[in-house]
Order: C-alpha cells, then structure tokens, then sequence
RNA sequence: GGCGGCGUAGCUCAGCGGUAGAGCGGGGAUCUCAUAAGUCCUAGGUCGGGGGUUCGAGUCCCUCCGCCGCCA
C-alpha cells in the first residue's frame, strides 16, 4: 500500500485562523486528496499550538483562564477547516495528555543522551514584556512597547546543543536536494548553518511562565516553543506507544510557511537525528499572501477570515483562487477583486460553462441521456488526446506543489474543448439530423467532462462531486486517476442531469469609494427604484443567536452575540419585544457589512432585521435551520 | 552591516545567450448550444538606470537606484 503523512504546522492559538491559516491547509488538503486520488493511503495532521506566554498575555487580556483561552480558540480553527471542505485525519492540540506525555519522554531522552545542558542566560529583560529583547528591538536604548530601559538579567535555563549536528545536516542537506522545497529555500538554509548555530534556548523558568510542559527531570522549569510544538509530528501519529507510528513516519512531508523555516529546517532535523530517529522526507515551503487592501471590500476588514470568504464565495472558489494565483513558494497579492475576475473566466465563463452548455445540448438534443457514439473523427481523437495528455502533466505538476501551473494546463484543456464545440457545432448536427456524428461529439464532451470533475476532485471537491452526480456517476467509484484516464466509462442511454451552473458568474465588485455627491444628485432624477446591483452591495446572511443579554441602563437594547459563521457582537434595540432567554439559539438576518457603530460602549458590528407593525415587532427567521452564515438574497 | 531575491505590456506573471511572451482587463469581429458566457483577431512594452563581456544580452559580469526577505 502506497501510503502518505501530510502535516500542516499546528496554528498558534495567539490569533484567530486567518488566510495564511487558509492557504497551508488547502495546500495540505488538496495534495491529500491528490494522493488518494493515486490510490495512496493518507494520513493528515493539522491542529493547534496552545503554550507560551503570548497565550497567557492574550488570556489576560479577555479576562480568561488559559485553558478557557485555548479552548476557545482551538474551537474556532476546528470549525474553521470544514467550512473549505478539509478533511483531516487528526487535529491534534499540545495541551492534550499524549502530547504532554510525549515530549516529556523525549526531553528525558535527550538529556540522558548528553545533548540537553543547563547553563546560564544573560540578557536584556523588559519586565512589561515579561520577555527578554534582542538589541535589534530596542529603539534608542528602550523598548519599543514600554519606552522603558531593559533590565541586564541572569537567567538559568536548559539549552539543547545544536551545533554537533551541523555539519551533519549540511551533509544531509547536500545528499538529499529535494529535502526542502522549493530549492531556494535549501539555499537559505545552508546560509544559515554555514554561519554556525548556537544552542537553543528550550526552557523558561516556572517562576516566569507556568503555562508549559513540565520537564520531566526539573520541576521548576517548563518547555518553551519549538521543542514542544514540532513534536506534535510525532505524537500526532502516536509515537512512541503506538506502533503504527513508524509507518507514516517514513513517508512524512511537513507544509508551511516560510516564516517558521529555520526550527522546521534545522531545529527539527536535529532533534529527531538526536533522537535517532530517521529525518522526514521532505519540507514543502510557501510564501505570504500579500493583501491588497485597495481591491477589497471594507467589511472584510485588515484580517481576511476564511470563513468570511467561504460565506461570500464558496469554499470552491476560494480553494481554486488560493492555488491557482499563488506559485507555491512565492508571495502572491490576494484580494476579492482578483479572486472574482480570475474564477468568473476560469471557473465561471471557461469550465462551468463548457459543464453547462454540454449537459444542456445532451438534455435538448439527446433526451437527456448518454448518446451512442458514432465513428471517432480525428477531431475527436485530437481532443481526447490533447486533454489526456494535459492530465498527465498537471499530475507531474501536482506532484511537485506547482499547483498553479498544473491548473493552468487543465485551463487550456477546457478551451480546447470549448473551441472542439465551436468547431463542431452540435446544434448543426442535430438540424441536420446528423444523429451518429452528434453523439460522438457528445460523447466525447461528456467523457471530457468526466475526466476533468475527477482530476479537479483535489481542488474543487465539492463541485467535482456534483458533477460526477450530474453525469449520472458515482464519485465513490469514479475518483480514482487510473480510472479518470480511462477512456470510456460512460454508458450510452444512461441518464444525466443538466443541474444547476456550477459556478455561477459573479458581478465584478465595484471597490472605488462611492462619489456621495455624484450619487445624491442622480437620484435625485432618478425614481426611488435601484438596479441589482445596488442590493448586491449588502451582504445578508443568517446569524445564529448564541448569547443575549440586556445592554445595563437601557429599556431596549439587547447585546447578542451571533455566529454567522464567525462569532460578532450585534446590539439590537429589540428588548421591548424579546427577552434575552428566548433569543438563544434562534436563527436570524445579518446585515454583515454595515459600517460598525458603538452604542452604549458596545460596538455593535451588524444589524438584525425584524418587521414592524402596528401590533409590534417580529424578528426575520429563516423557515427551516440553515448553515449559520448562509447567504441571504 | 552581511547574505539572498526581485524590478519584463494597464494588472498578475513566464522567459534566463540568438528576431520580446501568456492570462486577465481594454478594443474589434463572429457563432447561438451556453452562466451578457464561447470562438477568432488585436496590446507595439528604452525587458529599473548606466557600463562591460560577446558576432549577438531581459537572458552572463560590474555598478547605481528602488522594493523585499533572512541574518547580525
């Protein structure tokens, strides 16, 4: 059994999930379902990273234990993935039992093994930052964040001594050329330890931070950052306990950003050589995301939720946007400008229509079933031929992270079946009573689309699989590459559905300021009635209740918390008409992009929309329970 | 300060020694099965500035300018 171990690095719970978040576990998603594809057996690891003092700041901050803080956070990543289709085998959590237990076991591992020494820290300590600064920080002497003078402080700590395995990652690095990909980023890496490595800092002082894994030989200390969260590799498979863990751990390919190289590159290698255990096999490297603010609608704010996205645009969409605008391994630019002009041509006016226009000739000129095919022309073969061998490089590509490349071949594929309908013209066929040739340029449009739904499963799963429906398929059966490739499995006679588009085209955003002036005066002339597009602009959706309470001092206003999918806070001037008790758990309309207003302290950032009559005021609620964050329009 | 990268058509980028390319957007034409989609034609850009190597340079070398990483 071919077998494959996916990871994404575990997110560090500091921050909500965010698009960078996004783009990794896409990443790691697709490339999972790529290889199941292949027949491969996947395991795939994501989760969180839940210690350090920045978690018991942030805690601090929201008036929360730590535990509650994780917990909560480590929620909102876990909701997170399935709204963008991912599927992962495990989301593991460093506050978990095993994992604790884990890096216990290895850190008494290594300090029996020699490579763990304590030994004495000194440097420059901000007590307002309750961290040490690197002289790079300071400005003028004083910290950033305080203007206050560092204190010199002495610090006992434990250090794991990276520099004996130098010279051996050098070399492992030079035998092994594609251990990091894309290369540029092996040639960072060996940059880095030609200038030597000093030993790492693994441990702070409980007196400091007690939120941390307790070192297994000294009580008084806990782990810090990288030793405990890049063991989550590890522990996530079930090492040491479960034997099942030397399997995946042979075939490991590790995915992140470029942020966090150096303890995936040299940290990390050198800690499993230390151990004796074998290095993973390969670490895939990708750049930032770029956000380009000009092109963005307001509502979405500095941070991009995915989630936000997904409520706008689909997860689809935003899978294919992700991986096709990046080349992975460099930053790209994101915004939502881009993001619609690049999947209305790609996906919308290229695929989904070729989807549409071919099932809807097979509905009106086939009785809407797989035609019989006549003789193949060598048009036919042509275009078989062309897509088939398409196929095969976008796989090589896909092999090789080149996601973008490998869709911009499927891309010219599809137009070369769309120039195949031109040219054929089935529509002529059919007036002529050419019912032989019609079914074969039918028939070979089908398979064509068939073929393209199963290879696009990785990326568009959700689309891919209504297709294959559409086709009369089962996705259980069909996805399968060997089979994609396959010419033929369409039976003539058996039934297809045009269905609805695949991806129905989107109004390309208007992201200019609007000229209030300009827009005054033409309505002046204009009668009270707006086009579409007008309406298009505010985006309604439906928000669950999870929290309402009276705003103190005031008759009507409740303060509501909603998921719509992401949580907000909303005041509502409702609380003549509804108690907070009766308003958890019901479902209601978001107005999601109004401009955020504090009202009484409270910043309400949406509003809810009722109906007013003489007899009072009614909430709008959706007649059956929707996904909360379902559009509304 | 050290190391590295980038700067090519309005936008996003490919090209890495031999007559400047793609997609999108824009402009024009055309079919009508289709999501105002498809298909066809169309962009004349000192390839950041300057110098050099070469018969010949976005493509190699040097230098300057402007961005951006990593390290100290």
């Amino acid at each position: 059994m071919k077998r494959s171990y996916l990871t994404t690095p575990i997110y560090y719970v500091n921050a909500e999930p965010h698009l960078g978040h996004a783009y990794t576990t896409v990443v790691a998603d697709t490339v999972a379902r790529w290889k199941r594809l292949q027949g491969y057996e996947v395991f795939f690891l994501t989760g969180t990273d839940e210690h350090g003092d920045k978690i018991v700041r942030a805690a601090e901050a929201r008036g929360l234990t730590p535990r509650e803080y994780v917990d909560r956070i480590a929620e909102k990543f876990r909701q997170t993935w399935p709204l963008l289709h991912i599927q992962y085998t495990r989301f593991i959590r460093t506050t978990e039992p095993d994992h604790k237990r884990v890096v216990q076991h290895v850190l008494q591992l290594l300090y029996e093994k020699g490579d763990i020494s304590f030994g004495e820290y000194e440097g420059l300590y901000c007590f307002g930052c309750e961290r040490f600064l690197t002289r790079k920080e300071l400005r003028d002497g004083l910290c950033p964040d305080h203007r206050t003078p560092p204190t010199p402080l002495r610090e006992s700590n434990y250090f794991f001594d990276l520099s004996r395995y130098q010279n051996w990652l050098i070399d492992h690095l030079q035998k092994h050329p594609d251990f990091i990909q894309p290369p540029g980023y092996r040639e960072e890496v060996l940059g880095l330890l030609r200038e030597g490595l000093e030993p790492l800092c693994i441990s702070r002082p409980k007196s400091r931070l007690s939120w941390g894994i307790e070192f297994p030989f000294d009580p008084n200390y806990v782990t810090y950052v990288w030793f405990d969260a890049l063991l989550n590799y590890l522990s996530g498979i079930g090492y040491p306990d479960d034997p099942s863990w030397e399997k995946w751990w042979q075939v490991a390919e590790h995915i992140i950003a470029k942020d966090i190289l150096k303890p995936h590159a040299i940290y990390w290698p050198i800690m499993l050589r230390a151990l004796g255990l074998p290095v993973y096999r390969r670490l895939h490297v990708h750049g930032y995301w770029n956000l380009n603010q000009a092109k963005m609608s307001k509502s979405l704010g500095n941070v991009v939720r995915p989630g936000d996205l997904v409520s706008r645009y689909g997860a689809d969409r935003v899978r294919y946007f992700l991986l096709r605008e990046m080349a992975f391994g460099q930053d790209a630019e994101f915004s939502e400008e881009a993001l619609v002009l690049r999947t209305n041509a790609e996906l919308a006016n290229d695929f989904g229509n070729l989807v549409f226009r071919t099932l809807s000739m097979v509905g009106k000129y086939c009785q809407g079933r797989v035609p019989v095919p006549g003789e193949e022309t060598p048009e036919d073969r042509t275009l078989k031929e062309r897509l088939l061998s398409a196929v095969e490089n976008f796989a090589r590509e896909m092999d090789h992270f080149r996601f973008h490349l490998g869709l911009s071949l499927l891309n010219e594929a599809v137009r070369e079946a769309n120039r195949y309908v031109d040219h054929q013209a089935p529509w002529e066929l059919n007036k002529k009573g050419k019912q032989d040739r019609l079914g074969r340029v039918l028939y070979t449009l089908l398979e064509a689309l068939r073929v393209l739904a199963v290879v696009l499963w990785p990326i568009i799963p959700r689309s891919s699989e209504l297709l294959l429906g559409n086709l009369g398929l089962s996705p259980a059966e069909e996805l399968s590459l060997e089979r994609a490739l396959t010419w033929g499995r369409l039976k003539p006679g058996q039934e297809v559905q045009r269905g609805k588009a695949l991806f129905p085209r989107l109004e390309r955003p208007s992201f200019e300021v609007p000229d209030r002036e300009k827009d005054s005066a033409e309505e002046k002339v204009e009668e009270k009635t707006y086009p579409l597009e007008e309406f298009k602009k505010w985006d309604l959706r439906v928000a669950e209740i999870v929290a309402a309470e009276r705003v103190p001092g005031t008759d009507r206003l409740l303060r509501l918390t909603v998921r719509c999918p992401e949580e907000r806070t909303v005041v509502a001037g409702i609380a003549e008409h509804y108690r907070p008790e009766e308003l958890v758990g019901k479902q209601v309309v978001l107005v999601a992009n109004l401009k955020p207003a504090r009202i009484r302290g409270v910043l309400s950032q949406g509003m809810i929309l009722a109906a007013r009559d003489e007899k009072g005021l009614k909430l709008l609620v959706p007649e059956e329970t929707v996904t909360p964050g379902a559009e509304v329009g």
